[in-house]
DNA sequence: TGTACATCAGTGAACGCGCGTTCACTGATGTAC
DNA sequence: TGTACATCAGTGAACGCGCGTTCACTGATGTAC
């Protein structure tokens, strides 16, 4: 082969890279696959040999960037961290100010909404995996009340980010999401919860 | 005159509402001037005897909205109305599943948060006049905590409405529209408030 | 009263541009015999 | 060992299309004299 095992996977992950980044920063639509391309060390043409189409890309950005969220998440829960540490996390001015590196969910769940049923499936389902990892740690009665519980808190998240995010005045934007996270400790346990496994 | 005086004026307006309904429903960039101006009854080089540019025109679309939006909740909230029944509208059912009647910023804060600072403006500065309305029904020791209350209150409403609309599984967007009131109702009074002139 | 001109909302063709997508081709490598 | 062929990641020009924007023009009305 004229190209070392692997190199196809690598130029795909740099591709999706590449758009993650760009997508989250700019909103899919403003993004063309040309200059995307060109920002990946190839030319356009190339696109083809790896995604079926535009949207197809999307799909790939969208299960990735979850995924890689997922992760972190877990990571932050599991290392003795605790459901506070994520939240300040999230709400943080680092966060508010980078959006391209930052959570694809607050920065293109408008626009996926208005994507084809497939692609915003791919959202909703690596979503459930997100509010199992946290519903743990949740104030509520029941299971059930956690998990809605954990919905509301992804609710927080991503609407004072964006709330942030939009406004003008820095100082504003930081009270923002200091209140975000005062309202989104509300909805959460004060001790580490314990899981089946635990108990 | 050719036209009736005022004649101008409607058609501006009756551009507006065609570009507000169809911006929230299919997203700004989405969105061409030439269909546009077709819905609205017009050729597209009209256009631009009413605004200086697409750009213009977002403006006037998101001043115009928000501007209603205040005045419908201002409605609510004097005729013996309550914060409650504020949350109960926003997160119904209803207002989840017709993006292009309901709330500009849930439909398109994402994106303005990528505009020029002049458009970021006009909408923080019509999302205070918003919380003025709300923070009075809000919970908290002073005026600033309420405030930032209101923020965390919006944050959830807009969040939670994305979430439900992304979702693939209607009963699951019903349940997180639900837990989202539950959450919302946590950072409210649950009394009317007394307003200065009251007391 | 009649005529010439100014006004102006709207028309519709045209502009250059970048979009997503296609495709014939390149050229370095591995394989077959 | 040498030669012919298959493989395949990537190239780059081209496709039709719709975009935002411009502009010369239309035609019904009001105004001036």
């Amino acid at each position: 082969m004229r190209y070392e095992k692997g190199h196809k996977d690598a130029t795909k992950e740099r591709i999706i890279d590449v758009a993650s980044r760009r997508f989250k920063g700019e909103g899919v639509a403003a993004v063309g696959l040309a200059g995307l391309m060109q920002d990946a060390g190839l030319t356009n043409g190339a696109f083809y040999a790896h995604f079926k189409s535009k949207q197809d890309l999307v799909e790939h950005v969208l299960a990735d960037a979850l995924d890689r969220r997922n992760i972190a998440v877990a990571k932050i829960l599991n290392v003795g961290g605790n459901i506070e540490a994520v939240i300040r996390g999230y709400l943080s001015p680092r966060h508010c100010a980078n959006a391209e590196q930052g959570c694809v969910t607050a920065a293109l769940i408008s626009e996926v909404s208005r994507h084809p049923k497939s692609t915003r499936a791919i959202h909703t389902q690596k979503i459930e995996s997100f509010i199992k990892l946290i519903a743990p740690h949740m104030l509520g009665k029941s299971a059930s009340d956690r998990r809605l519980a954990a919905y509301s808190l992804f609710g927080i998240l991503i609407g004072s980010l964006q709330l942030a995010r939009v406004g003008t005045d820095p100082a504003l934007s930081k009270q923002i999401l200091e209140g975000g996270i005062s309202a989104a400790l509300l909805l959460t346990q004060k001790t580490p919860s314990r899981t089946k496994n635990d108990s």
